[in-house]
DNA sequence: ATTCACATGTAAGCCGTTACATGATTCA
DNA sequence: TGAATCATGTAACGGCTTACATGTGAAT
């Protein structure tokens, strides 16, 4: 059976908003949903034009942007009928449960087979990365807050806020753990 | 370039524990790390048998468990010096961060093309998930407390509360969005 | 002169999921 | 007799990642 194929649905939806090329497309992604989020050049493309065969969007026309440096024409493509119904049609639908994998946790899991520095390093480093990744949303909330508010904009707001919560909790359980394993370590080593 | 391959890694750390067959390892991934990881046989089974080609693994024999209701003899692999060599390595080197995809954010990001309450309704059944995920936590925190206690039980607790603090993140904000949401849907139609 | 950003695309290949196949034994 | 559990395995295929290919024009 066939598997889900997001990607796609990404594409529509983010060709819901405006026309793009295949090139802003990632950006935007990388650019504003990129912590629960990503696609890459290799999947984009392809999909662009399988998209296009089945008429869910279609070639708009090849332009060149006026702050361009060079570079071949983009090719920006615009939704169609068809493709806005493909979209909404998978928003009604419930999604399946995710099935998370998350390494950091694996590896944790067999901690007992390294030394507790190697674990508690691990666990530093998902910290930091928290750390860095709310930083970005900070600044992503911020020019949020400058664009117009409208109800297009409510959307984005929320998954942000999902992001902010969720690396708050993050960094939270990365500091009560590595509290708790080196209090431990010291009682081991008494 | 090979990608991760972390089934192979998931593998040989349940059989650190212990030896197990092929179904042992998938039993012990659902009631134990399901809420971070998932296998299933058509990857396990395989992967068991390049293993042993390998020489990570080795069959240690076939049995039938006594409480057990017939099929086939199960196959025992043990990990060997060799396999413990290449866990440890792996377990030594930092992870690549995740790419997650939540399902869920990227629907509600083109919240704006359906009806308000489809996007509450999605965020109802993820708040309704966590809620029971979080009740199978407990159920296995009391088990891990009814155990003994030993550094190898230590490191299972922290990806326990790892789970419990993420899900409860995930209620918060669910129940805050969708309250969020609902003011948001008033304030519109008035 | 070289780096950087722009921009599109293909090829290879692993990872992981799903569906299918098989069959013995216990319990109701 | 039929359902459920135990248990191992294969086949097919799609999704996604990575690496590679190509080239322009602007800025330093």
């Amino acid at each position: 059976m066939a598997q889900k194929n997001r990607t796609r649905f990404a594409i529509l939806g983010m060709l819901a908003f405006q026309p793009m090329s295949g090139y802003d497309i990632k950006k935007i992604v990388d650019n504003s949903i990129a912590y629960f989020w990503k696609e890459n050049y290799g999947h984009i493309y392809p999909m662009l034009a399988e998209l296009s065969r089945e008429g869910l969007i279609k070639l708009q026309g090849r332009d060149r942007k006026k702050e361009t440096k060079g570079g071949p024409e983009r090719k920006v493509y615009a939704i169609t009928e068809q493709g806005k119904k493909a979209v909404k049609e998978w928003l009604y639908q419930p999604h399946a449960a995710e099935n998370s994998r998350i390494e950091l946790l694996l590896k944790l899991f067999f901690g007992m087979l390294v030394p507790m520095e190697i674990s508690i390093a691990a666990i530093e480093r998902e910290r930091d990365a928290a750390i860095n990744i709310l930083k970005e949303l900070k600044s992503i909330r911020k020019q949020a807050h400058a664009g117009e508010q409208n109800e297009t904009s409510l959307f984005p707001l929320i998954t942000l806020s999902y992001g902010e919560k969720h690396y708050k909790a993050v960094i939270e359980w990365c500091e009560e753990t590595i509290a708790f394993l080196k209090k431990t370590t010291k009682g081991m080593k008494k």
